[in-house]
DNA sequence: GTCTATAGGCGGATAGAC
DNA sequence: GTCTATCCGCCTATAGAC
């Protein structure tokens, strides 16, 4: 759809509003998921404390909103690669891919604080779930089973806390393990 | 070492220590690391808030001894399997024993905390890292080579976070995935 | 050695101003 | 529609009692 025009004021709304959602993800990053505060969001978002509350229901909503809008375009950048892609094709963009995440970066943190935010709260489960759904479907889709797909999944999301643990791992040296995993022998 | 007999008093002591180690290991479970307050351990504990800092210099200290207590001995009881394990058997242990891991039980989420927390704390990652390496060591003493060892580590980390976006999923339909990953060929 | 009372600061949320 | 001042509760840590 075009793009609707926006009167001044709901813009400023609109600025403001992705102010604090950008400010709450680089946080939950920094100080993990209920570490953050409104307050701590609000300063860094370089607005006065008590608007949070007037964009967002609650800090947990807006926690909710920040980790969706961080996830939702790594996944969807990630898609374009897997669709009509061999395994071995699907696998070597997926660990090309990898090598950004070093466990301690914004986004890998906020993947990980995210599960466990969702082991807490069905509702972020549901929504999460949606976001990642669409990524194991396109895994599927290029390994051919579901229990591949999850076991490449794991991988990926595994290797990022391996990495919290030894950053010197690196995704490369995963290729030949994962080449093995590949259905129907190597391809 | 023969315990050595203790003081009513030192004794006392140990069990109030005990007793908030493992208090804090449930909140962390429950709450999430960086939510658990002193106060919630106290209570948890049968205790009064400020015996908290008595026993402890600092509540991030608590939460380090109470989460190395509960990983430690999972560790520990799982290493066994491990030792003089053909791979084949090795993998089976592994996935029979993760089945336990639901991603939404206390160990899962201490576990996956504590990752979050150590990637913030380099003391606690030392630590953290020095559990996990025996573990790995024993891992790349079955499989031959390290980079399987990391795989298989990534894929049990990686699963019991999948999980908790689909409980459904059964440690056992990894194994036939993860049979494939093993060093020359299926044995 | 063991524990308590208290200080001093930060938190989310809301009632109401503009 | 947009934002601010404020309420009231909870937090960690310490000084000092027993």
């Amino acid at each position: 759809m075009p793009p609707t025009p926006l009167s001044p004021s709901a813009e400023k709304g609109l600025a403001a509003r992705r102010k604090l959602t950008s400010a709450a993800a680089a946080l939950i990053g920094e100080l993990g998921w209920t570490a953050v505060s409104t307050r701590q969001i609000a300063e860094r978002a370089g607005v006065r404390p008590g608007i949070v509350h007037y964009h967002f229901p609650s800090i947990k909503a807006l926690l909710a909103e920040a980790a969706l809008a961080t996830i939702e375009p790594i996944v969807a950048a990630a898609l374009p690669a897997l669709t009509d892609a061999t395994p071995t094709e699907a696998l070597d963009a997926l660990v090309q891919g990898l090598d950004a995440y070093r466990g301690t970066d914004p986004a890998s943190l906020v993947f990980t604080e995210m599960y466990l935010a969702a082991a807490r709260d069905p509702e972020l489960r549901e929504r999460m779930a949606g976001v990642m759904h669409r990524f194991k479907a396109a895994l599927t889709g290029c390994f051919g089973d579901e229990a591949t797909a999850t076991v490449v999944m794991a991988v990926l999301d595994g290797f990022v806390l391996q990495r919290t643990m030894d950053p010197s791992l690196r995704a490369a040296s995963l290729v030949p393990v994962l080449r093995r995993i590949l259905p129907g022998g190597v391809s």
